[in-house]
DNA sequence: TCGGCGACTGACTGGCCAGTCAGTCGTCCA
DNA sequence: TGGACGACTGACTGGCCAGTCAGTCGCCGA
């Protein structure tokens, strides 16, 4: 078997390990077991136990940044967001071993890898804000805290793959995305007037400078309340 | 220091230390540092490391539990679910140490813990569904499959106060509240038609079943789209 | 004053496991 | 044929830390 072979069959022994047993638990001997070499193989491929995870994640990660693209207000909205959905969610259940663990074994490790895992997360909520911060300008998201809905995001998205990751429920990935975008779009609770009015698009002459909304949290609601 | 008292200062400071550290590098040496006492000295409180933290863990989940009340369609919904919002925000919200914990490290021991941890959630999620599922009989809440309902809120719900919890930002509580709540009342997104309608209520007539959800979960968004 | 008792102590042990390294094995080229 | 080299091996070590236990301390009642 050739060095990269050797590397690759590692790997996915290590993520399969991992995603088992989670990454304390998950013994070096474990994995040079499942890839079937000695002990001291490992070593020549990989400096130590944590430096096999991180790259493992790192992989991920790259994957996900890759995949998502910046959405052109000019042409189909709602297929570009959709679009991107897709393919954050294509990344993670194409590697629900790793998943798993990022979801709910990541932290708990030395202090940097948490640090990296988190500005990672801190990475993603940011551009997602600003793409909404965008989208405000342009009419298409509802005044508010963007941070916020970056957050609710961010949240069901994490909640949602994790749960198909997790079960062995597997919903359908066009489901997922559907589902996703309906609830970032409606809600579900009918009580009461909602957030904000949805008009079709009102030119968007209300304000010059593309990012209007921060801390606007509170008094978006009652706006909405009041109109 | 009576019997009490050691005990709770035990417990104090294995709560720091958990949270400061992960349950996997937090010693059971920092703990009898942290509250002053020597190691023999906590192993007559405490049958080992692991029962302290189910015992931290475990009051978290009650107090969360005998907080929510049911909602009665007869009386303002709207307060009653933003009481429900506002006593889970608050149970996590008191203990940041422990919630911190929850939410990242929580996973990873084993499998017998973990297997609590997610039947707590299993359960919340459970009555969380079941909650809507009747909210959909009463038209207060959008048709759609009430699972994902209930996993949306929880992911999201989940998001916001980790983020409140690390982070020393410390939204006021009833921003939290109500942010979450405008966000489940009406999404953010206004990229055509929103899942289903928001009439006032439009008299229950329409099943005679109380539970007419489950799997109308993409036909419902279809059904939004052609209305 | 004594001795019994419960609380507390902290040096120590035993097991576990990441990481090492001296040595084997097979291949290829001179 | 032999020897050099790179890949691989696995028994071993060193450090860490949960958990132990023989012993100290001070209080109280007789």
């Amino acid at each position: 078997m050739g060095k990269i072979e050797r590397r690759k069959e590692l790997m996915r022994a290590a993520r399969e390990v991992f995603s088992t047993k989670g990454y304390h638990d998950a013994k070096v001997d474990d994995i040079v077991a499942l890839a079937k070499v000695a002990k001291g193989t490992f070593y020549l491929y990989f400096a130590d136990k944590r430096s096999i995870f991180v790259e493992l994640v790192g992989t991920l990660f790259e994957r996900i940044g890759a995949a998502v693209l910046k959405v052109d207000p000019r042409s189909d909205i709602e297929e570009q967001v959709k679009h991107n959905i897709r393919a954050i969610v294509a990344a993670l259940l194409d590697d629900p071993a790793l998943t798993k663990i990022l979801f709910s074994y990541a932290a708990g490790l030395d202090p940097a890898f948490v640090t990296a895992i988190r500005s990672f997360y801190d990475g993603s909520k940011a551009l997602l804000e600003a793409s909404l911060i965008e989208g405000q300008g342009l009419g298409i998201v509802a005044p508010g805290d963007a941070r916020l809905f970056a957050t609710f995001t961010l949240g069901a998205l994490k909640e949602l793959v994790f749960e198909n990751v997790t079960a062995e429920k597997a919903m359908p990935r066009e489901e997922i995305v559907n589902e996703l975008f309906a609830f970032l779009q409606g809600g579900y609770l009918r009580i009461g007037p909602p957030r904000a009015a949805s008009q079709p698009p009102p030119a968007p002459a209300a304000s010059k400078k593309p990012t209007p909304a921060k801390k606007a949290a509170t008094p978006a609601k009652k706006a909405a309340r009041s109109g």
